[in-house]
DNA sequence: GCCGATTTGTCCGTATGTATC
DNA sequence: CGATACATACGGACAAATCGG
């Protein structure tokens, strides 16, 4: 429910483009004429024009226009945007979602486990793995660690379902910042061991690091996918020199 | 150069937060403090702490202050950040680059190349293939798509050294977005005898669209790397509810 | 628990610069 | 050249969250 202005006319005018009321390499309304659409201030125009922007929807034209460079694609594919939980990207991709617990223990960061996941030395931690599975097929490993005076209560049962969900709505812990590494490696023995690789000898590995809304880490997360069903995607703008 | 006042600021905070100045976890100095500071408005402030948060240095706590959450990682892998050439990835990362052009032709676009690269059917393209090579080692495979009529001259020689180079410098043409997305797929046959894939069987794509400042897409571009040499780092900022 | 000071978040109106047509 | 449109910057106002007394 968005209540900042600028947030409404941003999502107003993403699905316009979206139903193709604007459409692709058309020129939106000027920003002097949005400010009368919408009856608010050109600045506050511009913050949404800005949003849209980094969504790769539009891109503005100095002295010309803003134009729509959006266009639809077939998203058949287990898409990662933004920040988002494996049931929420499930549930988008209409797919059946089960969960596989293989370890739940509490663990002290040491010197070497600090540097690799930026945990404080000596903090305690949960340290989960979990099997993803979509439709019956075993597809993601999960490593996850979390700082247990950050979230505290966390039990098997709840990684089996969903820990973002405990979080956010049991905890009321808002995650803000997430800070993501995607690389591409050889399948470990356990990979083989659990998940339905095929004829893949590696897996799409996507490193992160999250923060909640005191801008502390509280988790450290790998997430090792069969490369069928990861597909990331992003924008990128190029700063002028 | 920048030359816009909140670009400087911004530069010189990132460059202060890299340099130690503004630790891990501490507080930036308050907005307030900031525009006396730089002698500005406080909007302009702001943007600039905008900036930083996009990249993962800060993150802004209603009521508290803006806290950094820049830490700094080795880089000793090949990473990709932004929009950025091969040549200037490879300087970055201090090796010896060299291309092997294995294809300079022609092409127009059909339908179904319409459909996967985003052109308009009949226009006519530069089909590009390239092999990458880092310190010896051929690590990616480029295949370039251009459009003719906007990248006019171009030449095998050109493809040889540095495309964006003639791009940006002899046409004086500005990238501005690019959409990309990363997967991982299966070598094939051509991937095999040109690359030095080691033991793995797959490669990390990434596959994008490039506009020009006229919003015009003019190039479609797959890489495929070896995975040794690729890694993708990326912030996400959680949009509130 | 309340109040006031501090700090970030949102929004407005205006002025000026720069690019396009 | 003038009109239009985006880019930058300023200053002010009020809301919302936090913190200390």
């Amino acid at each position: 429910m968005p209540k900042a202005k600028f947030e409404s006319i941003f999502h107003d005018l993403k699905q316009r483009i979206e139903a193709g009321q604007y459409t692709f390499q058309s020129l939106l309304p000027s920003e002097n004429q949005l400010t009368e659409l919408y009856s608010c201030s050109r600045n506050t125009i511009r913050r949404a024009i800005g949003g849209l922007a980094e969504l790769g929807y539009v891109q503005s034209l100095h002295g010309r226009g803003v134009r729509v460079i959006y266009q639809p694609i077939a998203k058949n594919e287990f898409t990662i945007g933004g920040i988002e939980s494996f049931k929420e990207s499930a549930a988008r991709n209409h797919m059946k979602a089960s969960t596989v617990v293989l370890r739940f223990e509490e663990i002290e960061a040491d010197e070497r486990l600090s540097r690799k996941t930026g945990f404080p030395i000596g903090s305690t931690l949960y340290d989960i793995r979990r099997v993803r599975c979509l439709d019956g097929k075993a597809l993601i490993m999960d490593i996850n660690l979390f700082r247990k005076d950050l979230v505290p209560g966390l039990t098997k049962a709840i990684a089996a379902t969903s820990i973002y969900e405990y979080i956010e709505g049991t905890l009321g812990m808002t995650i803000v910042t997430s800070k993501r590494r995607m690389t591409v490696e050889r399948a470990t023995r356990e990979d083989e061991a659990f998940l339905a690789l095929g004829e893949y000898n590696c897996l799409a590995v996507i490193t992160g690091q999250t923060y909640n809304a005191d801008g502390v880490q509280f988790e450290y997360t790998q997430s090792r996918h069969q490369p069928d069903y990861f597909c990331f995607e992003d924008t990128a703008i190029r700063k002028k020199k």
